[in-house]
DNA sequence: AATAATCTCAACCGCGGGAGT
DNA sequence: TACTCCCGCGGTTGAGATTAT
């Protein structure tokens, strides 16, 4: 099976582009369009392959696209978004409009990761790393084993929720009667948050220690303990440098306290910034503001129990967690939720950081698991057997 | 000021998958 | 069904910029 040779081919040009070369290639684009990428460099006249003008294109001339830093609310939901999808970068840049998958891959790699890895956060798992000691203990390790696999086939399930809402969200944004537009946020992801933080609130996954936190901050009233959600995420974000404390007198508004971090964040990049951040989406939750661009806030904003903008088969009204009239019409969403609501004992150690509850048997997440395995199994259940018309179909 | 080390990000590479024949 | 073409994706590279010594 023969691979098109492409820029193996003799005497075409590799590496920067000139600014002659953008402007052939803009010149053409803006007349023609792209068309076929493989045939575009000679009707250009460009002396590249096709591959080499559809990434500069898609990756810097496309007249679309924002350059430069990244803001807050960018960062905040890149991190959210990888922990839901992974190094999917070209998912995650359907989500952050006019960005790149390629800007965003680099950003991460280049910043974010490291600030979560300088914070003790995993940039892979989103765990604690202290975490990778999880089955150290020999005692315990059959039962985290257990839980381990458990969790695992949550995981994957969840996996292919997230596939099937992106297939069902390609297909609605090629609709013509797409009431959204490319520019609105992808309901889709919204949704596979809103069923996420549906467990979040009480119960979250390992898998999902960032929105855990976020929730956990959320919950807690900020200041008092200086730092709100921050003390949360570990002790090992707080830094010696830190200069950003949520006193008494915490902001408690998105507006109020982005701005007020992002003020911090110019003068000062790293822990500091990754700990305003993360901060920040404690206080998300008010999804009044900056909902467009916070997947997540929309998600949130399911749990107080306000009308989502969904669409077709899941529609605001099947979003809406205590709407009586869908009461009793068991919405996928609904059943989640009421699984989740129902199921028990869902009590979470939040005291000890996220290794131990102070059990002896250092993790209450396992413990977590172990005491609702079969509420576990029940949404696995659900997810798997989710109809047809539903968006997780 | 010179050099080394580190960082950034545009661009490249190779693979997988869909579409067409 | 087998094959080819093409596109898009994620991982990686390396030149230039920046910072540290």
């Amino acid at each position: 099976m023969g691979r098109s040779p492409c820029c193996e081919k003799v005497g075409l040009k590799k590496g920067p582009w000139t600014p002659e070369e953008d402007h052939k290639l803009l010149a053409y684009i803006d007349q023609h369009g792209h068309g076929s990428w493989r045939s575009l460099p000679t009707k250009a006249g460009l002396e590249r392959c096709g591959k080499s003008c559809r990434l500069r294109w898609t990756n810097y001339l496309r007249p679309d696209i924002k350059r430069g830093k990244f803001s807050l609310e960018e960062e905040q939901n890149i991190i959210q978004l990888h922990a839901l999808l992974g190094n999917r970068w070209s998912a995650i840049a359907t989500h952050l409009p006019k960005r790149t998958d390629n800007e965003i891959k680099n950003y991460w790699n280049t910043h974010l990761k490291k600030r979560l890895a300088k914070s003790g956060i995993d940039p892979v798992t989103h765990k604690p790393k202290t975490d990778a000691g999880i089955l150290s203990n020999d005692g315990q390790s059959k039962k985290k084993s257990t839980n381990l696999s458990h969790m695992a086939q949550w995981e994957s399930a969840r996996l292919e929720a997230e596939a099937r809402l992106v297939r069902q969200s390609k297909l609605r944004s090629a609709s013509p009667n797409d009431r959204l537009g490319s520019q609105a946020p992808n309901f889709s992801l919204v949704a596979l948050a809103t069923l996420i933080n549906a467990v979040a609130p009480s119960k979250p996954p390992r898998c999902l220690d960032v929105l855990k936190d976020w929730k956990v901050g959320w919950d807690k009233p900020i200041g008092g303990g200086g730092g709100g959600s921050m003390s949360r995420l570990g002790g090992d974000l707080e830094s010696p440098r830190s200069k950003i404390s949520f006193s008494g007198n915490a902001p408690r508004f998105p507006t109020t306290a982005i701005g007020s971090c992002e003020d911090e964040i110019v003068k000062e990049e790293g822990e500091e910034e990754l700990k305003c951040l993360i901060g920040n989406s404690t206080l998300l939750p008010d999804f009044n503001v900056g909902m467009e661009n916070n997947p997540m806030a929309f998600a949130s904003g399911v749990r107080e129990k306000t009308i989502l903008p969904m669409e077709d088969a899941w529609t605001p009204e099947s979003l809406e967690t205590d709407n009586d009239v869908n009461a009793n019409s068991g919405t996928f969403v609904e059943r989640y939720t009421e699984l989740l609501n129902n199921s028990g004992d869902w009590s979470y150690s939040e005291g000890g950081g996220d290794q131990s509850d102070g059990d002896g048997n250092g993790g209450g997440d396992f413990d977590f698991y172990e005491n609702n395995k079969n509420d576990w199994n029940d949404i696995l259940d659900l997810v798997n057997s989710s109809p047809a018309n539903s968006p997780l179909s």
